[in-house]
DNA sequence: AACTATTTATAAGA
DNA sequence: TTCTTATAAATAGTT
């Protein structure tokens, strides 16, 4: 525009192109900043130069992020809202599936019922004598695997007590007699206290009266919300 | 800048100043076309009249949302991406809570129980013991209000039905003679069908041929991850 | 970074 | 809104 016309095309030398980029980016940005002041406008220009790095215009007035608010609130939906709008829905649905959990749960301990038909209670009482018989099942199989276990325990250290007692014997000749010392069985079934907790999260029923009995440590966990 | 030099402060012409605001705006957006000509540059400039009409100027080779998310990734964590950060992390904590429901769920359902001790199967056994009263004592409940009402209800119909006897009793000296039709009583329990669904959420428990009988309607949420 | 000849943008008027 | 045009502003090439 001056020494000459110039053709509208890539400037091939990297250095001309450079000063260019710098000289029209500042002439840009004045000519943003003049019709912000003249007309009242805001406006935000964002380049980034063909190195990648980045240049801003913001009118004084506002801020980057009101622009861009703005802009998808006018083109409706999409960009990267739709990002945090898709988190902020499934957080809302999670929320939701999650209360729904919590309430089966109550539900499932006999809590919660009063707007569950009678129908639906038959169905719930059924369901849960078939658990309860599951779960039954599932511990004298438990218990059963422990007494089977102990059971070969003993076997093997009344095994090992029956040899030392045959050692003991042949070496009845030994003038240095030794006394077996009658060896201390543990008790046959080892129950781990204090073992690691049983259900992953437990509820407090709404009416902890009811919940009598050991159930002191049951741990309840706060709500997400 | 042609015609007189003009101060750069707002137009107070409401007119003039659309008119400047219209070729100005032109003309910063040719700059910037030019700019991302000559450069190789990207130019986003998103612009707000005073009366919030928008308008945009984007380079050919790319996009807003490009240029933006490019923006936000150099400009660092920055504004939302905090909200953002915040955000992945009550999910992930959310799921995580979730999981652990539907793992009790099936625990209570009799499923899930390999890793479950001794101890805590013969607690979780008394559990269902206890809210499988408390659900049959609700069912009873709930059924003898049922019968209540509806025991209510025929002694209402017995009275209206005595009364109408009374009154054809009385007018049986009418010559145009009325014949009772014999009131047709609902049945006293009126169950209704494919009400409303019992639990907020039903988790199909692992092996789903335990789960005999009517349960053929029970739905499965799928896992919102 | 400064200079300046020239091109380009544009204010005011039509 | 668009065209015209005198003039201000921007800037390409040079120093």
């Amino acid at each position: 525009m001056a020494r000459g016309k110039i053709q509208i095309k890539l400037i091939e030398n990297a250095t001309n192109r450079q000063v260019t980029y710098s000289k029209r980016r500042n002439g840009l940005f004045k000519k943003a900043n003049e019709l912000t002041v003249l007309c009242d406008a805001r406006v935000s220009i964002i380049m980034f130069s063909r190195t990648g790095k980045l240049h801003e215009f913001i009118s004084p007035s506002t801020s980057t992020k009101q622009i861009y608010d703005q802009y998808q609130k006018v083109l409706g939906v999409d960009l990267w809202t739709t990002q945090y709008e898709k988190m902020q829905e499934q957080l809302k649905k999670l929320k939701e599936v999650n209360r729904n959990l919590r309430k089966e749960i109550r539900q499932r301990m006999g809590d919660c019922l009063n707007d569950v038909s009678f129908e639906d209670l038959q169905a719930l009482e059924q369901e849960m004598e078939t658990s309860v018989k599951l779960i039954r099942d599932r511990k004298y199989r438990v218990i059963s695997n422990q007494i089977d276990t102990s059971r070969k325990k003993v076997r093997n250290v009344e095994e090992i007590h029956r040899n030392l007692l045959h050692e003991l014997d042949a070496i009845k000749e030994d003038p240095y007699g030794l006394v077996d010392n009658g060896g201390d069985y543990d008790t046959i079934i080892g129950y781990q206290n204090g073992g690691p907790r049983i259900f992953a999260l437990r509820l407090q029923p709404n009416h902890p009266n009811l919940h009598s009995g050991g159930g002191s440590d049951l741990t309840t966990y706060p709500l997400l919300e």
